[in-house]
RNA sequence: GGCGGAAUAGCUCAGCUGGCUAGAGCACACGGUUCAUACCCGUGGUGUCGAGAGUUCAAGUCUCCCUUCCGCUACCA
C-alpha cells in the first residue's frame, strides 16, 4: 500500500546571526511532529532552510568586512550545525541564495508581473511615513493618507506591489471553509478583523534600497522585498517550476501539509502567501500553525543572571534531548513558555532523571538483581497488571491523538503518565518482598516482565521527542521496535522462549543537577553579561526572526540578537539631505511644566512645554517608558517646528526627541549641562 | 480607540454542550518503602473558581455589568 505523503516546513531562520533557543525551538518541534508522522506511516518530506537576503545581512555584512555571501555562508553553517546538534530530521535545507530558488523567484515575479498581479509604483505622493504604507492614488482621500488623513511624502524610491485585493475574497471564503486552515483558531479572528475585513493593502514586492537580494531580472536596479523572495521556498524547494516543468516531487508533495511558523509571521502566511500561491494557480497549503514563543527568563532570573540562551551551550550543560524536552514540554499550545536555567534543572531532575531515568533503572537492576537479567512473562497475573496494561496500550493512542492537534506537550505528557504509572505499580507489587520469597518467583519474574514491556512502549513512543534517548532505553532493555501499529498488543517484549535479557550495566540516563552548582558554573560563562542582561532577558521575545528581516527593513528598528548592545545597533539609512533641508528643522530646549497621560490612548503622554517664552502642547508616545509626573521639570530637546497634527484627537504643536534601542526602550534627549528652555539646538 | 481572549490551589495550568464532596503537575508538609540516580508510593489545603448582579431545581461552566491582564490592530510629530 502507497504511504500517504506529508510536506512540512519550518520558516526558514533569517541568516542574521546565531538562532537562540527560541529559534530553536521551531526546529524541534517540527521535528516532533515529522518524526511522529513517520512513525504513524507517512512519507514526510521535512524541509527548513535560511533566507539569507535583506539589507540587515548587507549591514551586518559590511560590518564584518565580508561579502553578503560569504556573510550568509557563514551564518546558514552556524544554524545548520544547531540543527544538527539538536538531531533534527529534516529532509531538506533550503537556502534562498540557492540558485534554483533564485531563478524560480525571478520566474515567478515575471509571471505575476505579465498577468498583472504585480505592478509598478512610486512612493511618491502615496507613502505614508508614519502609517508605513503605501497606497495607489485611488486609494487616497483628498490626496492624503486615507488610514491618517495626512499628507503622504514625497517619493524617494519607485517599487513593485503587489495586487492583493484581487484575490482577497476567495481567501476569505477559504479561509472560512476551511477552519483549520488557521492554527490555533484564536489567530483567524485577528486575521480576518484586522486584515481582511478592512481591506487588503498592496504589499511592497520590491526595493532599490539595497542590493543584496535576488535581482527583478526585466528591471534589475529592483531586488525582490522579503516576502516574495522567502515564501516560496515552500514550493521552490519540492521542485516547482514556474514554466510548468515541475518535478515529481512537487507534484507529489504540494499542497504542504503544514506550514509551522511562529506567532509573529501568521499574517504572512496565511493572507500573502495563500493569495501568492491563488495567483501561481496553485493549491493552498492545508494548516499553518503559528506556534507561540518560548521567552527566556522572568523578572526574578534577569537579575542575578538573565542572559540569552543558545542550544548549543543549553545541550552542553543538559544533553540534547533534555534541551528538546524542555521546550516541547513546557510550550503549551497556545501561550508562550518560558525557560531559564532554574526551570531546566527543575524539569531534567524531576521529570528525566527521577520520574524516567530512575524507573529504567531500577527496572534493570531487580531484573538483574533476580534473575540474571532475563525477563520472561510467566502468566502469574494478578488484579493489578490490569490497570498498568491499560494504560501502557492506551497510551500510544492517547498520544497520537494529541500530536494529530498538534499539542505536542500533551502528547510528551501522556508518555510521561506511562512511566509514573509504571513506578507505582513497583510500589503495588513491591518486587523486592516478592524476591524474599522463593514460592513467588514467578509472579516476581511477571511484575518485572510486565514493567520492561510498559517501559519498552513508552520508550519506543518517545522516539519522535527524545530519539537518543528512547534509542538508549531501548537498547538497555534490548528490545526492539515493534512500530506503532503494533502497540495495541501487551506482551511483545522477548516473545521467545528464553525471553529478553536487559544490559548488565544500566548507564544513567540523567543525571540529577545541583542548581546551585549549574548557575555557578553560568554565572562563570558569562561574567561579561551581567550587566546588560537585565535590561534584555525581560520579554525577549523569542523566535521571530524572520520578522526581524521585515522590521529592519522597514526601518522599524532591528530586532537584534544579544549582541546588539555591545556592539551597537544599525538601523536603515535614510537618503542623504542637503544643508538646506537641515537648517529647516527648528530645535530648541524645552521644559516640560505639565504632563498627563492621554486617557484614550495606551501610548501617549500629553506635555505642556516651555520654549522660551511660549508654551507648546505636545503629545509624545513614550507612556510605556516614562510617567506623567517624571516627565515633568525635564529640559528636553524640541523639533518646534513641526506642522501640527491631532492625535487621539488632541493638538500637537512638535516633537519631543528620544534615543530608540533596539529592544524600544527610549531615552529623552536632555542638554548634558543647565541650558535655559529656549536655547537653540544647533 | 477597534476586534478578540483570559482571570480556577504558592507556581504552571485542565475543567466540552450548566449537575454528584472543583481537578492535574510542580513546590511544600507528613507518613510509608528500600529495587533504584536521597529515589519511588501514599496522604494533606482553610482554593471567596477576579468583583457584583441575574437566569435556573442546580453555575468556574449561561446572561449583564465592573476591574485587571494578554494578543492582534490603529495611534505613537
Amino acid at each position: 500500500m502507497e504511504k500517504k505523503k506529508y510536506y512540512m516546513t519550518t520558516a526558514i531562520a533569517y541568516a542574521s546571526g546565531k538562532p537562540h533557543i527560541g529559534n530553536t525551538y521551531e526546529i524541534v518541534l517540527a521535528d516532533s511532529i515529522a518524526r511522529f508522522k513517520r512513525a504513524e506511516g507517512y512519507d514526510v518530506f521535512f524541509q527548513t532552510g535560511t533566507d539569507e537576503h535583506g539589507q540587515k545581512v548587507e549591514l551586518k555584512a559590511a560590518e564584518a568586512g565580508v561579502t553578503p555571501k560569504q556573510f550568509v555562508d557563514n551564518a546558514a553553517g552556524e544554524i545548520k550545525r544547531i540543527w544538527d546538534l539538536m538531531n533534527t530530521s529534516y529532509d531538506k535545507f533550503i537556502r534562498t541564495t540557492d540558485d534554483y530558488h533564485e531563478k524560480q523567484v525571478q520566474k515567478i515575479f515575471k509571471k505575476l508581473y505579465d498577468q498583472g498581479d504585480i505592478y509598478k509604483g512610486y512612493y511618491e505622493g502615496m507613502y505614508c511615513t508614519p502609517c508605513e504604507s503605501f497606497f495607489t492614488e485611488s486609494q487616497l482621500v483628498d490626496g492624503k493618507c486615507p488610514d491618517c488623513g495626512r499628507p503622504v511624502s514625497p517619493a524617494r524610491e519607485e517599487a513593485y506591489f503587489f495586487k492583493m485585493s484581487k484575490y482577497a475574497d476567495r481567501l476569505i471564503e477559504h479561509i472560512n471553509t476551511h477552519p483549520e486552515f488557521i492554527q490555533p483558531v484564536s489567530r483567524k479572528n485577528e486575521m480576518m478583523n484586522n486584515f481582511l475585513l478592512p481591506g487588503l493593502q498592496d504589499l511592497c514586492v520590491s526595493r532599490t534600497s539595497f542590493t543584496w537580494g535576488i535581482p527583478v531580472d526585466f528591471d534589475p536596479k529592483h531586488v525582490t522585498y522579503v516576502w516574495l523572495d522567502a515564501l516560496t521556498n515552500y514550493i521552490t524547494g519540492i521542485g516547482y517550476d514556474c514554466d510548468g516543468n515541475n518535478m515529481e516531487q512537487f507534484k507529489k508533495d504540494w499542497p504542504a501539509d503544514l506550514h509551522l511558523i511562529g506567532k509573529d509571521i501568521i499574517r504572512f502566511h496565511t493572507i500573502y502567501w495563500p493569495i501568492f500561491l491563488m495567483a501561481l494557480d496553485l493549491p493552498l497549503p492545508k494548516q499553518i500553525f503559528g506556534h507561540p514563543w518560548l521567552l527566556q527568563g522572568d523578572g526574578k532570573m534577569s537579575k542575578s543572571k538573565g542572559n540569552v540562551l543558545y542550544a548549543d551551550e543549553l545541550a552542553d550543560f543538559f544533553g540534547v534531548d533534555a534541551v528538546r524536552y524542555f521546550v516541547l514540554h513546557e510550550m503549551p499550545f497556545e501561550n508562550d513558555g518560558v525557560i531559564s536555567w532554574e526551570l531546566m534543572v527543575e524539569r531534567l531532575n524531576s521529570d528525566l532523571a527521577n520520574t524516567l531515568g530512575n524507573l529504567v533503572n531500577r527496572t534493570i537492576s531487580m531484573s538483574n538483581k533476580y534473575f540474571g537479567g532475563v525477563v520472561k512473562s510467566t502468566g502469574v497475573t494478578e488484579p493489578v497488571d490490569e490497570e498498568l496494561k491499560t494504560v501502557a496500550l492506551e497510551t500510544p493512542k492517547k498520544a497520537a491523538a494529541k500530536m494529530e492537534e498538534l499539542r505536542v506537550a500533551d502528547a510528551i505528557t501522556e508518555i510521561f503518565t506511562l512511566f509514573k504509572r509504571c513506578n507505582k505499580y513497583i510500589d503495588e507489587t513491591m518486587p523486592w518482598a516478592l524476591a524474599k520469597d522463593e514460592g513467588k518467583k514467578d509472579r516476581l519474574a511477571e511484575v518485572l516482565y510486565n514493567l520492561v514491556e510498559s517501559i519498552a512502549i513508552g520508550a519506543e513512543l518517545l522516539e519522535s521527542f527524545m530519539p537518543e534517548t528512547a534509542e538508549k532505553i531501548l537498547a538497555q532493555l534490548n528490545a526492539g521496535k515493534r512500530g506503532l501499529e503494533n502497540m495495541d498488543r501487551f506482551g511483545l517484549y522477548g516473545q521467545g522462549p528464553e525471553g529478553g535479557k536487559v544490559t548488565e550495566k544500566p548507564e544513567i540516563l540523567f543525571a540529577r543537577l545541583d542548581l546551585k552548582e549549574v548557575l555557578a558554573k553560568v554565572e562563570a560563562l558569562h561574567p561579561e553579561r551581567q550587566e546588560t542582561a537585565k535590561a534584555q532577558a525581560a520579554g525577549d521575545g523569542a523566535g521571530k526572526e524572520e520578522g526581524a528581516r521585515k522590521s529592519a527593513e522597514n526601518g522599524g528598528g532591528a530586532a537584534d540578537d544579544s549582541h546588539g548592545a555591545a556592539e551597537g545597533i544599525d538601523i536603515e539609512p535614510k537618503p542623504e539631505i542637503t544643508f538646506e533641508e537641515f537648517g529647516k528643522m527648528q530645535f530648541q530646549v524645552g521644559e516640560i511644566i505639565a504632563c498627563e497621560e492621554v486617557k484614550k490612548s495606551r501610548k501617549l503622554l500629553c506635555s505642556q512645554v516651555k520654549i522660551g517664552s511660549q508654551v507648546k502642547q505636545i503629545v509624545s508616545g513614550i507612556k510605556a517608558h516614562y510617567s506623567a509626573e517624571e516627565m515633568v521639570g525635564k529640559k528636553v530637546m524640541v523639533l518646534v517646528n513641526l506642522k501640527p497634527a491631532k492625535l487621539a484627537g488632541i493638538l500637537s504643536e512638535g516633537m519631543i526627541l528620544c534615543a530608540e534601542d533596539e529592544n524600544g526602550e527610549l531615552a529623552l534627549m536632555t542638554p548634558e549641562k543647565d541650558m535655559p528652555a529656549g536655547a537653540e539646538i544647533c
